[in-house]
DNA sequence: CCCATTTTGTCAACCGGTTGCCAACCATTG
DNA sequence: CAATGGTTGGCAACCGGTTGACAAAATGGG
């Protein structure tokens, strides 16, 4: 019922056609069809202006009657274009890549490209592995807060247009959402509350966002006077923000930002089930807004960034690259906003 | 302070070689290395036992020390073998796909398979479209809940192996989690419960998963003597919840069974910001388990489906039609199952 | 030691496009 | 009417693998 295939049939020899009978129509056919030679086909399909626009037309028509589709591997061979566009994320599950996947798709489908998605869970040798791997069949390549060594993605990045989302990598094309915003929004939302001592629990160590996150978070709090101390965490998963719990009880900050809203939410949760009021008795913080962040109870506090805009200019930037165009789309003002939400308030007085 | 690019960069020009100045190295380098014939070594790296063992390995070595790496378009071009398997998904953003590609992708890395992702969006054009540019370059495909009518799929899977998650295809391998089990369970806690008004919120009109859950609940419904009663829905969002709030408030059910969880959640947040008491005055349950439906206050109550396995085990099944195995794996089971949390309570007296 | 048989390696023709180079062609213009 | 210059189309050589057919080499038996 599920397989066709007849093993012992006689015409197995004579049948031996690789693909399916009928294999799918080339430019020889519409050359053929059409009355021109396959280079001009060849040409008129891919090289607007250099066929007259009557041979052109004829060649359309038989392209379109005999429902022609170019085969993406003989025009890859020649050319090493592939009119695809790979994005490499830390972590598919984790809704803050949602919206970037969201922006690049959307400004690949409109130019035609197809982006290629993959995750590198949040292992660098994976991700150097996949990087590597997809080079090979991508025109360039977009990685969003990648684990790598700034010296690993300089040599990813000699080889095809590389973007960096969310980490600056001197050399490479860097896009960043400015955490400056919405930080120092945050903290005078703070100090405003009544907040005195402010800790942040970290996410992974090779983040460089991570590293940025909690400078800015830093500057901001000695310019307003507050102290600021620093969690270790294991990983920036919601789990890895329940096991920051106990360290972070054990501080005397009464407003903690988490690397992300995974983090915070984790922590948070953790927290409430030991007995403590957020934020009566915390204030929590995320970063990112993440899809779900609003369904806790208090519902997350945090610092938003703007993915899907990220997404997309990364997108168009590596396409300016791969078309060697001289004028790289400007880099967008891209700041993030402080969401005030349930889970930050004044200070308790006992 | 956004933006950390140098823009006139020295490196950015002088760096603009197409490709890089030594071409990769290819099976002509190898052979002249090693002192054999390019066709040998083509062997040597595809047919094993084709070549004796000392070429073989004489091979591999030269191979080695060039730091070869197949041209997958020049493959790809006489066999039509991309070692790649393509899954396209309805939406990226719901969570409830999330282990299913999980499963699929890890279940390709173990045979050394690329698993290339893609979504409909919900829309069954660009799904067909999707799909029909996917097959071009893949081995095989897998649709999770597609949108698509039989006959569609259907002639989807006359050209490559096609293979399809929550909805049953005739003619087309499909594998499905067992409702039946999850929702015999939560029917008959309903019933225990108190509740003998029952009503469905269903999800896409081409869902045939939505189709099957409610015929599923009816079924039960009817054994225990409860009433079932259907409300139609916009999408299968959060926001597509939301809306039916109004519906499911004028209905006299005491429970409601949601499409999926991203619409109970939906559906809750509205009834609780409307004042409804969950789940003393409502009770709700979702299907699938996703990432978040804890997080929620209560959590919710849902049927979880055994999502992993199910990607899993379709990329085993379109690996075994690719290979032409004749012994196809055996389709597991793949049960559903009642998770009880804190959306689903006694029925209120009043 | 020679011939039959199996193993191993080579040759050359593909797969389906792209592209540099050149010749034929066209419409102008002197 | 011929010379001119700009288009347009054709030829053929790639891109980097795979594979059927065949020859050479190795093996074994008599």
């Amino acid at each position: 019922m599920t397989d066709t295939t007849q093993p012992g049939d006689t015409s197995a020899d004579t049948a031996r056609t690789p693909r399916t009978g009928k294999s799918a129509p080339t430019i020889y056919d519409i050359a053929e069809l059409a009355g021109v030679n396959p280079s001009t086909v060849s040409r008129a399909l891919s090289k607007p202006g250099r066929v007259s626009a009557k041979t052109a037309q004829k060649i359309m028509d038989a392209a379109e009657t005999l429902n022609y589709q170019v085969n993406v591997f003989a025009r890859a061979l020649p050319t090493g274009r592939t009119q695809t566009i790979g994005l490499i994320v830390s972590d598919i599950t984790n809704p803050a890549y949602f919206d970037v996947i969201r922006g690049a798709e959307s400004a690949a489908a409109a130019r035609d490209y197809t982006l290629m998605l993959a995750e590198s869970k949040e292992s660098a040798e994976l991700e150097l592995t996949t990087a590597r791997r997809m080079l090979a069949t991508v025109d360039g390549l977009i990685l969003a807060s990648p684990r790598l060594s700034d010296e690993e993605i300089g040599s990813l990045s000699e080889k095809k247009p590389v973007v960096v989302i969310n980490r600056n990598v001197a050399g490479v094309p860097s896009l960043i959402a400015d955490t400056e915003f919405g930080v120092t929004e945050a903290v005078r939302h703070l100090a405003d509350m009544g907040h005195t001592e402010i800790s942040y629990v970290a996410g992974p160590e090779r983040s460089w966002m991570s590293q940025r996150r909690w400078e800015t978070i830093k500057a901001r709090c000695d310019w307003h006077g507050l102290s600021a101390s620093v969690v270790a965490s294991s990983e920036p998963t919601v789990d890895g923000g329940r096991h920051t719990a106990a360290a972070v009880r054990a501080g005397t900050a009464t407003a903690v930002f988490c690397y992300n809203d995974l983090m915070a939410i984790g922590l948070m949760r953790e927290l409430q089930a030991a007995g403590v009021e957020i934020p009566s008795e915390l204030s929590i913080l995320g970063f990112d807004n993440i899809f779900g962040s609003d369904f806790t109870t208090p519902p997350l506090s945090t610092i938003k960034s703007p993915l899907t805009e990220l997404g997309a200019a990364a997108l168009e930037h590596v396409l300016a690259a791969v078309d060697q165009l001289a004028t790289t789309p400007p880099l967008p003002a891209l700041p993030t906003q402080l969401v005030l939400r349930g889970s930050t308030g004044r200070v308790n007085a006992s």
